[in-house]
RNA sequence: GGGCGCGUAGCUCAGCUGGCGAGAGCGCUGCCCUUACAAGGCAGAGGCCCCUGGUUCGAGUCCAGGCGCGCCCA
């Protein structure tokens, strides 16, 4: 018997995800599904994992980047591309040896303490025991990534190519050493780059501080500045050369209170008229500006910090050793003992705080090794403005296009022990400096082998420019690198924009000669529901695995790309997860229910191909249209980047189509035993369209998917991963079905509204009379006429001809005019009627109104398109027709 | 100070190249435990599409200005 009840393996009646989705995961690792071939001959489509800080755990950040990731990854694969997402991991020099630094501080210990050595020891210790944690966790949101390949930073060998890419960049003369002014952080005791600074507006103050003139009695110039400490480092004091105030002082000297020094007063452009007094002082070693004016003027550096931002011995004794804000208030008690402080305003400023610890940076001279970066990115200016490179959304590109024209060099040294060493040796003996893609045994000058290697690390951004080269085994000349290179799609948050994702342009363009992506696809931050950051240190995070434990990783990845409009921002209330996360799980349990009630009928059952048109029935000529047209929307919403629409797509065709209408008409069918021929192709139909469902639904949610996949008795394919991605058929897109579908639909709705409006008992049947001259109702009630009489509950459902005459019942109008009559004999109340169609008619000549008003404009019907004009004409036609048939129903009522 | 983004139903958001009787999910109201699903079904209420001008036959959509919020850069 071609029952397939008897044979199907009954699935739960409730949709419990980890019921499946660990072995479901573990069966494609172990099948090697994930791993892409470089010697494929298909085309490729590569994609590079950001890679997560080693020691990092998961976020829900990581969440959405991965998840857009892999449906991409997924998706392509499906379409038959050689698909590789390269995974890994990034040391992040200062995070990572801050979270030890900190344990250490616990055990009442420094780095100084343990040595260098020991230090790095511990920290690769730390890395091996929690680092990787983080990909064991993508891989429970179902990431698909290549896992063979995956790659740390600090590996043998990107670490070779960080040498090379050093080495050849100093030959080329665009690396350099020398000291200048540079971001310090005092916490972490190193230099940081531009970029890794946060300016924050601050509530501060403006110093009025006097510098008595030398040679005079009683006479100052007033200095104006927010930073009152620094002013033992001065070297100057400067005005604007057009500023007429000031005219005499320039060329004269100033004492320098506290330090006691002589400086002289200068004029240089740069001065501000209008701030404070039009005087500035000028601290060559601690501010930016102050550091070019010094250089225009030949001023002396006065570094006046340690490291730590304590008070160096370049100040007088009472202020040495005192931290940056305490020496502040001591320098200012000083002033004002002395008289020298003529007032304090309230003052806000931009204050710039180190990315990674928070404190505030302080600019300090010192001898670092920068990237030259004008050189570089130029060729990747060039590479947007010819379109090898885009962003998604669009506007990045003017952000990138600014950074770059404005890009400044790049500090690359770090004061730190984690991290690529730098790889210069300097001679004891000689001082010859060496810069080597191998470790030298003695000085190659002079034969000394008292050599040492430059002390720091290069900063973690050296090495990440280079990951969509450097993971594929570059400088060596790998098949992966032959294969795999360039890749197509990086998908990142904007705040790396500078960091990594133009370093990582420049970069391949240099090293491969080409860009390492054409598509840049920024998405937006997880925010809670107040709209603020997710962050460990508020509190308000949301763990994606507590997620994955509770609704199931499919839920979490369907809520996250329903979520993500292109580049807007998503908010998840991390104190009620089932608010959050109800979409993804509802529609998980949605899928799994309508399989319960498909499977049954299909698996173990011969099920045949789809039928010709000719033997198919109305319901499936439009379910197939709109599976058609389902594909078609969400692989084009793919193709543009738009993720949210291609998940909107398939849930509301899965949900709203599939199972609200498809599924109700397709019933009596399945269960009519009487009829094997029409069950067969109900059969056929609901084969197909579940089988495109679940391929369009695997990239986002492949777990549930997968799992009911396999039960299609018709699969063409081990696994849904493997099956190919639907394409849409114009042979079956049927503009007539959907038509005569919708207006079916529309009679249902109708019909159940009065049944509604007048609260009839389900169970309670009724007689539907249906008057129109529309042949496409006509049609669909003839085709699905039994089907839909079990929609509306209705007994008997007549077309024109009945007697309707003087009957007592409710009415109403479809779009069409055509008119759908209920008799309600003793359940019709008049007046409520009465009240029902006028509610319609008002409404109608509203619009009646609106478009009698827009066509006997004479600009809008010579200036309109045809098309419009023609659209709008019938549309008017048809809302008359509407208003007719009520208003005549309407007087009816009133003659009674 | 310069640049960018956002402001649509109570909430979270769609609405891309101007033609809408402005949508979805949640929430709300009413009815229904109808044998796939109450994590569900059916029906319904709810909107000066931030404001002011402009362009256009036509503006939620384009332009200018304003207000409010957010981000980036200096």
């Amino acid at each position: 018997m071609g029952n397939g009840k008897a044979k199907a393996k009954e699935l739960a009646s409730r949709f419990d995800p980890r019921s499946f989705e660990a072995a479901t995961y573990k069966r494609w690792t172990e099948r090697g599904y994930f791993s892409a071939d470089p010697h494929s001959d298909r085309e490729t489509y590569v994609i590079v994992m950001p890679p997560p800080n080693v020691t990092a755990e998961l976020h829900m950040g990581h969440g959405l980047n991965n998840t857009i990731q892999d449906v991409l990854i997924r998706w392509r694969r499906m379409q038959g591309r050689e698909a590789l997402w390269v995974p890994g991991t990034d040391h992040a020099g200062i995070a990572t040896q801050n979270v030890v630094e900190r344990q250490l501080a616990a055990e009442g210990k420094t780095r100084w303490d343990l040595g260098r050595v020991a230090f790095v020891e511990r920290v690769w210790k730390w890395v091996n025991e929690t680092g990787g944690t983080i990909l064991e966790q993508l891989k429970a949101i179902g990431s698909s990534a290549d896992w063979s390949r995956t790659c740390f930073t600090l590996d043998p060998g990107p670490s070779k190519a960080v040498r090379e890419v050093f080495v050849s960049l100093y030959e080329k003369g665009l690396i350099y050493r020398g000291n200048y002014i540079v971001n310090w952080c005092p916490r972490c005791a190193t230099a940081l780059a531009n970029e890794e600074v946060e300016h924050k507006e601050t509530e501060g103050a403006l110093y009025y501080q006097r510098y008595p003139i030398v040679g005079e009695e009683t006479a100052f110039v007033v200095v104006a500045t927010t930073r009152p400490e620094t002013m033992l480092g001065d070297t100057a004091v400067a005005v604007h050369p057009q500023d007429h105030r000031h005219q005499g002082l320039v060329g004269r000297n100033v004492l320098l209170p506290l330090a006691e020094r002589e400086i002289p007063v200068i004029a240089d452009e740069f001065v501000d008229p209008e701030f404070g007094t039009g005087i500035v002082k000028v601290t060559p070693a601690h501010d930016p500006n102050d550091f070019e004016i010094g250089q225009r003027h030949g001023l002396q550096q006065v570094d006046i910090f340690n490291s730590d931002a304590t008070l160096s011995d370049a100040v007088p004794k009472q202020f040495r050793g005192m931290d940056r804000f305490a020496a502040r208030e001591a320098v200012v008690e000083a002033l004002k003992q002395r008289g020298l402080l003529e007032k304090v305003e309230r003052h806000l400023h931009s204050v710039g705080h180190c990315y990674r610890c928070g404190a505030a940076v302080e600019p300090r001279v010192s001898e670092q090794w920068f990237v030259h970066m004008k050189p570089l990115a130029e060729p990747a200016l060039e590479a947007y403005r010819k379109g090898e490179v885009r962003f998604i959304p669009e506007h990045w590109g003017g952000v990138y296009e600014h950074w770059l024209e404005n890009v400044r060099d790049w500090c690359i040294s770090r004061q730190l022990w984690w991290g690529h060493r730098i790889p210069v040796w300097y001679c004891r003996s000689c001082s010859a400096m060496h810069v080597l893609r191998e470790d030298p045994e003695g000085c190659s000058e002079c034969g000394s082998e008292d050599i040492e290697q430059d002390p720091d690390v290069l900063d973690t951004w050296f090495s990440s420019w280079l990951w969509p080269f450097n993971t594929l085994g570059w400088p060596d000349e790998t098949e992966g690198l032959k294969a795999f290179y360039p890749g197509h799609t990086l998908t990142t948050a904007p705040e790396i924009l500078f960091f990594w994702v133009a370093r990582m342009i420049m970069a391949g363009l240099e090293f491969m000669g080409g860009v390492p992506f054409n598509d840049v696809y920024l998405h937006g931050t997880v925010r809670d529901h107040l709209g603020r950051r997710m962050s460990k240190s508020l509190g308000n995070g949301i763990d994606p695995l507590e997620v994955v434990r509770i609704f199931g990783a499919d839920a979490l990845r369907f809520t996250l790309m329903n979520g993500v409009g292109i580049g807007a921002d998503l908010q998840l209330n991390c104190e009620d997860l089932e608010e959050s996360f109800h979409v993804g799980r509802n529609f998980g349990n949605k899928i799994w229910n309508a399989a319960r009630l498909a499977l049954p009928h299909l698996e173990g059952a011969e099920v045949s191909e789809l039928p010709p048109r000719e033997k198919l029935e109305l319901s499936d000529r439009w379910i197939l249209s709109r599976a058609s047209r389902a594909t078609r929307e969400v692989t084009d919403s793919l193709e543009r980047f738009r993720l949210h629409e291609a998940a909107a797509g398939v849930y509301r065709f899965f949900w709203s189509e599939l199972c609200d209408w498809y599924l109700e008409l397709v019933k009596p069918r399945l269960y009519d035993e009487a009829n094997r021929e029409a069950r067969d192709v109900a059969r056929a139909v609901l084969h197909d369209v579940l089988d495109i469902s679940l391929r369009l639904l695997h990239p986002l949610m492949p777990f549930i998917s997968e799992e009911l996949w396999l039960r299609l008795p018709r699969r063409d394919a081990v696994s849904l991963m493997l099956a190919a991605w639907p394409e849409p058929a114009p042979d079956r897109e049927d503009p007539e079905a959907e038509a005569q579908m919708a207006i079916l639909q529309e009679m249902l709705s109708a019909v159940r509204n009065i049944r509604s409006e007048y609260g009839l008992a389900h169970g309670q049947e009724i007689e539907v009379q249906v008057r129109s001259a529309d042949v496409a109702l006509r049609r669909a009630i003839e085709a699905e006429g039994e089907p839909a009489r079990k929609l509306g509950r209705i007994a008997r459902l007549s077309f024109d001809g009945e007697a309707r005459g003087a009957r007592a019942g409710a009415t109403a109008v479809l779009t069409s005019g055509a008119e759908v009559f209920v008799p309600l004999e003793g359940l019709i109340d008049v007046e409520r009627e009465c009240e029902r169609l006028d509610k319609q008619i008002k409404q109608l000549d509203a619009l009646v109104e609106r478009a009698e008003r827009r066509l006997a404009s004479e600009d809008f019907v010579r200036k309109a398109p045809e098309h419009v004009v023609e659209q709008a004409r019938t549309k008017l036609q048809g809302l008359r027709e509407q208003l007719d048939t009520l208003s005549e129903k309407r007087r009816a009522l009133e003659v009674d």
